[in-house]
DNA sequence: TCGCAACCAGGAATGATTATTAGTTAAATA
DNA sequence: TATTTAACTAATAATCATTCCTGGTTGCGA
C-alpha cells in the first residue's frame, strides 16, 4: 500500500531541479510511517525492508536533499544522531536522555524570542533551534544507557 | 604568570571528589585565556603549548569532569564540535555557519520558556538549550567553508 | 614507606556522516 | 526511437569528533 504523495512535495520537486526518485519516494514513505523522529539509521532499515539494495549513503544523501528543498526538517541532540521529521510546523520537540526518544512538547513556542535574536545581534540568523532534553516518565528511575 | 585559581572552583573539586590535578588546572587556563567558545580541539593545542606531553583523551576527559561539577558549560551544534565555555550564566550564543565563530546573543534571554516547558511536558527537564546560527559580518558575500 | 585508587599518555576503536568512484537510470535532444 | 548527457545510486573507503582501553604514574591515607 503505497501512500499518497502529496501535490506539494511533487512540486518542490519540480521547482529545485531534483527528480523524485524511487529512493527518495521510499525515505519519505519511511518518514510517514515512522511516528516519532527517526535517524538516518532508522529510516535505512525501513526501506531496505522493501528495497535490500539501497545504501545507508543513498538514504543520507536523500535525507540532505529532501530537507535542502524544504520537504522535511531535521534536528540535533548532542551524543545523539540527527532526526529527522516530516512535520514542517514549529514545534517543540523533548528528547529522552536514557531511551532517546522525542516526543512532542504542546502548546509552547519560542514566541517573540525569534524576532528578539535578529534585533540583537549583526548576524543574520538563518536557524534557531531550542533542543529539550529531560528523562521520560517510561525511564524515570530506570538506570541510564541511551544511544 | 599563572591565573590565580578562584576559590569556588576548589570548593568543588573538594566537594566532587575528583582531584585537581595538573592537567585540569591547564586546562581550566586555557579556557581563560581563550575569549571566544574553543573547542576540545582548541583547548587541547593551548594545553600543548606548555606541556606538549598532555593527550586529546586528557582534555576530553578534564573537560568532562569540569562540566559535571559545574565549572564550565557546553554547548553543540551540529556539523561542529563542542564548545566549552567558562561563563555560567545563562546566556544566548550564535555560531557563524561560515567561519563557525562563536559570539554572544546581548539582552535575549529564555524568558519564562523553560517553566512553560516544565509546565507542557510529563518529561523530567534536564536541559534546555537554544541552538542559533546564521552569518556573521564578516562572512557575508564571503562562500562557505565553515568547520 | 606501602598499598590502593585515581589519573594520565598513547593509541586503538567507535559511531555518525561524507567523499569517492564506477556503474545505472532517466531526461533531453537529435 | 536512438543517442547523448547529466543526475543518481551502491558500495565502500575516508573523515571527524569522541570514547575506550591498557599499562604505566602519581599522590594520598594508613
Amino acid at each position: 500500500m503505497s501512500v499518497v504523495m502529496e501535490k506539494g512535495i511533487k512540486e518542490k520537486f519540480r521547482m529545485s531541479g531534483y527528480t523524485l526518485t524511487s529512493q527518495r519516494r521510499a525515505v519519505l514513505e519511511a518518514l510517514k510511517a515512522s511516528k516519532g523522529h527517526p535517524s538516518a539509521e532508522d529510516v535505512y532499515l525501513l526501506v531496505k525492508k522493501k528495497n535490500p539494495r539501497v545504501a545507508l549513503g543513498t538514504v543520507y544523501q536523500a535525507l540532505s536533499v529532501l530537507e535542502e528543498i524544504g520537504v522535511i526538517d531535521s534536528k540535533h541532540w548532542s551524543e545523539s544522531p540527527t532526526r529527522y521529521d516530516l512535520n514542517l510546523e514549529e514545534h517543540l520537540d523533548i528528547r529522552c536522555r536514557r531511551c532517546g526518544q522525542v516526543s512532542e512538547v504542546p502548546n509552547v513556542g519560542l514566541g517573540d524570542l525569534e524576532s528578539d535574536i535578529r534585533r540583537n545581534t549583526p548576524y543574520e540568523v538563518t536557524r534557531t533551534m531550542l533542543v529539550v532534553e529531560g528523562v521520560c516518565p517510561g525511564c524515570r528511575g530506570k538506570e541510564p544507557a541511551a544511544r
